[in-house]
DNA sequence: CAAATTTCTTAAACTACCTTATTTTTTTTG
DNA sequence: CAAAAAAAATAAGGTAGTTTAAGAAATTTG
């Protein structure tokens, strides 16, 4: 729970017994490398905090095409928050890309939480803001790069992320095709 | 007030007395037709809830082109939120369409508001999540639709829209040119 | 309401990115 | 560690969307 503290307290302040009462609400589990956490129209009833490993969210499009939507790793959330908090039938598909240990909370305990640990609201409007502040920017760069430019932005970036997902996956992520990434890598 | 009023009750539930004091902290402005609400680099004080009129939010990318991130209409909430909330500076130009009248709060009296009425808590943070939400579906728009289809989704979502904002606004919206969004209308 | 300005249309040449197909390299699995 | 499967590279031909430029239509302004 260690990693799982340390988050919280690096965007909020807690007292140590709250802390505990509120890492009591988490379970851990463990999901093989290509395992899925969750497919679309299922219904969400857990959202996860990655101790270790990697995953992606993403969805299939009208054509049945795959496409990223995010990659998530270590001291991240991740979870269809949409369905989680509107209580709707998920809309992603989120797969381990390598071996992956979480910490699972489910909506009953996240909702319990919300109520009696003041410090839990504010810590989810914080990650929310900063969720929705993230995808503020990535509209903006979707809007104004070329692939190529958003793929060096990708790299400066997540500097870590491009070394331990394939190529495939971030082509879906940047919204090109693999052989397009593989031409742009070899210019350079 | 009346339309914020309804508009606050539309999400949560808050007293008459509360609404009231609530409504207290804003202050009606009106903008001129093409007048700057906000520039890049000011200081973000205030955000706004739009009583009548219609602004759009935008950006210059790094060749000194502008890019269409939002238009925001009647009872629809506009602001550089993130330097708002952040103290930071702005990154986003927002200018008025029409000639635009709105509400305004200052940062002070918003905070003010946070701290005072545990109702604007609530009613801000659905807020926010609902504007992630609506973030992470454009994200996955521009990642799968081709700009004919997201040119059909854009009359569909918002058919009054389209008819108050001129083609070269909803061009740059869109993410490209104003004579291939001609073209894309000719065809049908 | 005429002149000036901005927006919209059209069209041809161009480029970024896609498709399809084949080969090579890497990873996974029994 | 060999066989099978998946990922990556390469290349040719195709298409969605851009650029440039010029004229027509609409809107703004004096």
């Amino acid at each position: 729970m260690r990693q799982l503290s340390d988050h919280i307290r690096s965007i909020i302040a807690i007292s140590d017994s709250r802390l505990q009462l509120l890492c009591d609400k988490f379970d851990k589990n463990t999901f093989a490398k290509k395992e899925h956490i969750l497919q679309t129209k299922n219904n969400t009833s857990e959202v996860h905090f990655i101790l270790s490993g990697c995953v992606r969210t993403y969805i299939y499009d009208l054509n049945g095409v795959e496409h990223n939507i995010t990659f998530s790793i270590e001291n991240w959330w991740f979870g269809d928050l949409q369905s989680f908090i509107n209580k709707t039938l998920a809309s992603f598909n989120i797969q381990a890309l390598e071996e992956t240990t979480v910490l699972s909370i489910s909506r009953k305990n996240w909702d319990k939480l919300l109520k009696e640990i003041p410090e839990f609201v504010d810590y989810t409007r914080i990650l929310f803001r900063n969720t929705m502040f993230s995808h503020e920017n990535r509209i903006l760069q979707n809007l104004s790069y070329t692939a190529e430019e958003r793929y060096r932005h990708f790299l400066q970036d997540y500097p870590n992320l491009s070394q331990r997902i394939s190529q495939k996956h971030i082509a879906s992520y940047l919204g090109i095709t693999p052989e397009f990434l593989s031409m742009l890598r070899r210019k350079k």
